[in-house]
RNA sequence: GCCGGCGUGGUGGAAUGGCAGACGCGCCGGACUCAAAAUCCGGUGGGCGCAAGCCCGUGUGGGUUCAACUCCCACCGCCGGCACCA
């Protein structure tokens, strides 16, 4: 105490200290806070927000650093970087909570929020926390419901009835992609089906284009592209209009094989489809019909009774009621073609139905399949009248042709992406801005009455119907427009809703200075000088997160996306140019989890080691889009080695200091301090490359691990080496501040740094100083190693290859053999072929 | 069933077609200590050998190549996604 003048350096590494002065000072100094720059290329840096469930978890801490390594890196490298976060705050947890201790969902999550939010300050996040957003505060949920209200004029919202599904469990519908293996996604619960009126975002209006621009995302994982792609299941086919045999109705079926239409011998068509209530009047059928299997293995129908007429043959065929045929997707009903569909020639097996065969594998090859299975493959058409002789591809076309010019039906495209279901019947979450009012109806709430609030004073009965409609205050109100008695709409939003667009809060200033309206007129009259903030910002240069949101968060952000463009709020056309999905935190070979009992606390490694080390092992174990195994053994080896930085700059803390070293000097250095010269530009080029190559911080801190154990065994003895010494220390101080912030920071300062290590611009390496004046040569002999060498760099391949004959070893071999070939690879390598 | 990813020491993981196992963990040996911890130094894929050295080795089997963890084909195992989408 007191020894030093200025504030000197401990002996001993005490990371709780130093991360709470720095952290302190970074925030006093508003060192995160930024602003649109136009003279710095902007990047923005986004790790997907959490739902502020009570605590952060470890997979938090390593998506969370790794965004921190990447903005800070690129802060670095002389980029304006905009790094914020915020919170996914609505949702079901909270109105749990509220129902089993009966707490209110608002007060559990703004506590919830408090305490995380310290838990990521300790961290040493570099975020701009004033632009912070909490999607559960009006200011933020205002702009769902104007949304909202800008869907309906666009006729993108609807309400419609159908069967939706349900989850017994969370009480509430979900959409399409929040059901997993006929599970709900969030609890695991069988999802069951329910008929309700809902209200629906029209995704499938994008659907096209959602597919065509998936092409755009080259900085995505090719995994999660086709995941996508997939998902929106685009298929190009006909509808085909067959005539009811003795009434005056046709069916419409769908098909993309319309190649085998003269080969369908029967019809099937959905048990929901309209014409089995409007045909089959027979008691028993119906009953039958109903009780058909539910079971996807087991395929069963029904015979109608009725027969439909194939509008290319004129053969009249069974109309049959079957499991498998869905009505949700293309007309409700198909041709079947035993033949050549596997479903289709099970079902006629299983009732004796005729197989025609109208496609051949090759000319003659008549019957291929016809047996055992269905020949699915394209083939040459036979007995297809006009079409006989055509490949199928082409008898696509021709078909297709050729029932639009008799108008039997039209070209069309099917997809298997549904519309969005947004409506949810719970509490917690944004209040859908809808009247309905008895004499005008469906009445949207005027947008100069948002936001329509979440009121507070509500009961959590846990049993049955939404809180909201026991909420009278709520629910009774006026029709906007004639002014009589009417109700609110009392379902809330998907709560992915609130997380498609809050990239766009971000950049607006976050929750408090959110203004769309404004945002709009300040993009319509941006000029050069007074670009809006949006379009200087957008789209987000590099997004983090976890896989499991493929198709939900990240299908729909991109969907969201494409419709604040054609608002006129944005002009690009996709939210995330690059994409990063880090791998699961895993211990003893499984998820961390509760049930499990294999959680680590994070507040438990940080306040025994500090969050720097937690930092650099999450980054060190494994490359961020893999699995990372825990080790607690692991986390002791990443402490030891900031320790030994620690101390290595103890040690020496008086010949460490801002190194008047010229690069020019080199030729009066001795060989070890050239050497570790050598070494610490290699370091550079190694640690960049490595960032650069998909962010592969483990191979960064091995590089950084191998420079730190070269200066430790540097044994400098002049003036010379020290300052090589101290360069190269500071240089290493510098390329470990992005993933050990704190520790970087303090000893930076204490070796001479007057500004703060983000200030410092990223190191750059020399070629020169980084090549090798010597190599070791591999000689092989048929590609096994026989011996090694020295030699100077930049020798030509005949010297190098003289070089390698010339040793003894080689020579031993050699000896009394032929050779038959000699491989040089430049510098590096002979493999002598005998 | 279809699509994708992965398979490397005891372990986490490295390797533009060119020395397999960088770096870390663990383990073994040594120094320091009365002793231990911490720290530091050395060793560490397997087999044979006193040694020099030799042989084997990246899931399995084949292929391309002077040379394959890397490219191609087939298979096995694990993980993930989709699955009556006509």
């Amino acid at each position: 105490m007191g020894r030093c003048r200025r504030q000197c350096l401990e002996e001993k590494y005490n990371p709780k200290e130093i991360e709470k002065k720095w952290q302190e000072h970074w925030e006093k100094e508003g060192l995160f806070s930024v602003r649109e720059d136009h003279s710095l290329p902007k990047f923005y840096c986004l790790e997907m927000f959490p739902y502020p469930s009570g605590r952060i978890h470890m997979g938090h801490v390593r998506n969370y650093v790794i965004g921190d390594v990447i903005a800070r890196y690129k802060k670095m490298r002389g980029f304006n970087v905009l790094h914020p976060m915020g919170w996914d705050a609505f949702g079901l947890p909270a109105e749990n909570a509220a129902i089993k201790h009966g707490v209110l969902p608002a007060k559990w999550t703004f506590e919830n929020i408090d305490y995380m939010k310290g838990q990521l300050k300790k961290m040493g996040l570099s975020y701009d926390w004033a632009r912070e957003v909490t999607t559960c505060k009006p200011e933020y949920y205002r702009w769902n419901q104007w949304f909202f209200l800008k869907m309906l004029e666009r006729g993108l919202a609807y309400k419609k009835a159908s069967f939706v599904n349900w989850c017994p469990s969370c009480e509430t519908v979900l959409a399409n992609e929040q059901v997993i293996d006929e599970k709900c996604w969030r609890c695991d619960n069988t999802v069951i089906q329910k008929e309700l009126e809902q209200w629906f975002f029209k995704i499938t209006g994008y659907a096209e284009e959602l597919l065509r621009d998936a092409d755009k995302l080259g900085g995505w994982p090719e995994k999660v592209v086709t995941m996508q792609r997939n998902w929106i299941g685009r298929s190009e086919g006909v509808e085909v209009d067959f005539k009811i045999v003795g009434t005056d109705r046709t069916v419409r079926i769908f098909t993309t094989r319309q190649d085998t239409l003269y080969g369908a011998t029967f019809m099937s068509v959905a048990k929901m489809h309209p014409l089995v209530e409007g045909l089959v009047k027979d008691e028993n059928t119906r009953r039958e019909i109903a009780s058909l299997s539910e079971d996807p293995e087991q395929k069963e129908g029904v015979f109608t009774g009725h027969y439909a007429e194939n509008p290319l043959t004129g053969d009249h065929i069974p109309i049959w009621v079957a499991n498998f045929v869905l009505m949700e997707y293309g007309t409700g009903a198909v041709m079947a073609v035993p033949a050549h569909d596997q479903r289709d020639f099970e079902f006629a097996k299983k009732y004796d139905l005729p197989v025609k065969v109208v496609i051949e594998k090759w000319q003659g090859a008549r019957g291929e399949g016809s047996r055992e299975g269905a020949f699915e493959e394209d083939g040459i058409l036979v007995d297809s009248s006009q079409f006989s002789g055509l490949p199928s591809r082409e008898a696509r076309e021709k078909i297709a042709d050729y029932i639009e010019q008799k108008e039997l039906g039209k070209r069309v495209v099917n997809y298997k992406l549904r519309d969005w279901g947004i409506s949810r019947q719970r509490y917690w979450g944004t209040p859908i801005p809808v009247v309905y009012c008895d004499s005008c109806g469906i009445m949207p709430v005027p947008e100069n009455e948002l936001p329509v609030i979440l009121p507070q004073d509500v009961v959590f009965t846990g049993k049955g119907v939404s809180p909201l409609l026991e909420v009278k205050s709520f629910v009774d109100t006026k029709c906007p427009r004639c002014g009589k008695d009417a109700r609110r709409e009392t379902d809330t939003m998907d709560t992915f809703v609130d997380s498609s667009w809050y990239f766009i809060a971000y950049c607006l200033g976050g929750n408090a200075k959110v203004d769309l309206n404004s945002a709009i007129s300040g993009q319509r009259s941006a000029g050069a000088i007074h670009e809006s903030p949006l379009r200087y910002w957008m789209p987000v240069d590099q997004y983090i997160g976890g896989i499991e949101h493929a198709v939900l968060h990240l299908l729909y952000s991109r969907f969201f996306t494409k419709v604040i463009r054609d608002i006129g709020l944005i002009e690009t056309d996709e939210p995330f140019t690059s994409l990063l999905t880090q791998g699961m935190v895993i211990k003893d070979g499984a998820k961390m989890s509760k049930s499990k009992g294999n959680v680590v606390d994070p507040d438990f490694l940080i306040n025994k080691y500090g969050t720097d080390t937690v930092r650099v092992f999450c980054m060190f174990a494994a490359p961020p889009e893999r699995d990372l195994e825990w080790s607690d053994q692991g986390v002791e080896g990443a402490y030891r080695f900031l320790n030994r930085v620690w101390g290595l700059v103890y040690n020496n803390k008086f010949k460490i200091q801002d190194s008047k070293f010229k690069i020019e000097e080199i030729f009066s250095l001795q060989p070890s301090a050239i050497s570790l010269l050598r070494k610490t530009h290699q370091t550079i080029k190694k640690v960049t490359g490595s960032i650069e190559k998909d962010y592969h911080f483990n191979t960064a801190i091995a590089a950084l691990m191998e420079l730190i154990n070269e200066i430790s065994s540097f044994n400098p003895s002049g003036e010379k080496d020290f300052e090589v010494l101290g360069l190269s220390m500071r240089q290493a101080i510098v390329l470990l501040s992005p993933f050990a912030p704190h520790v970087a920071e303090e000893l930076w300062r204490q070796t001479g740094g007057k500004e703060g290590l983000l200030k410092q611009p990223w190191p750059s390496w020399d070629e020169e100083i980084a090549k090798e004046e010597e190599t070791e040569l591999v000689v092989q002999i048929n590609g096994k190693v026989r011996g090694r060498v020295m030699i100077p760099a930049g020798l030509d391949d005949e010297a190098v290859k003289e070089k390698a004959f010339s040793e003894p070893k080689v020579r031993e071999h050699l000896d009394g053999k032929t050779l038959k070939k000699v491989v040089v690879v430049q510098g590096r390598l002979v493999n002598i072929v005998i």
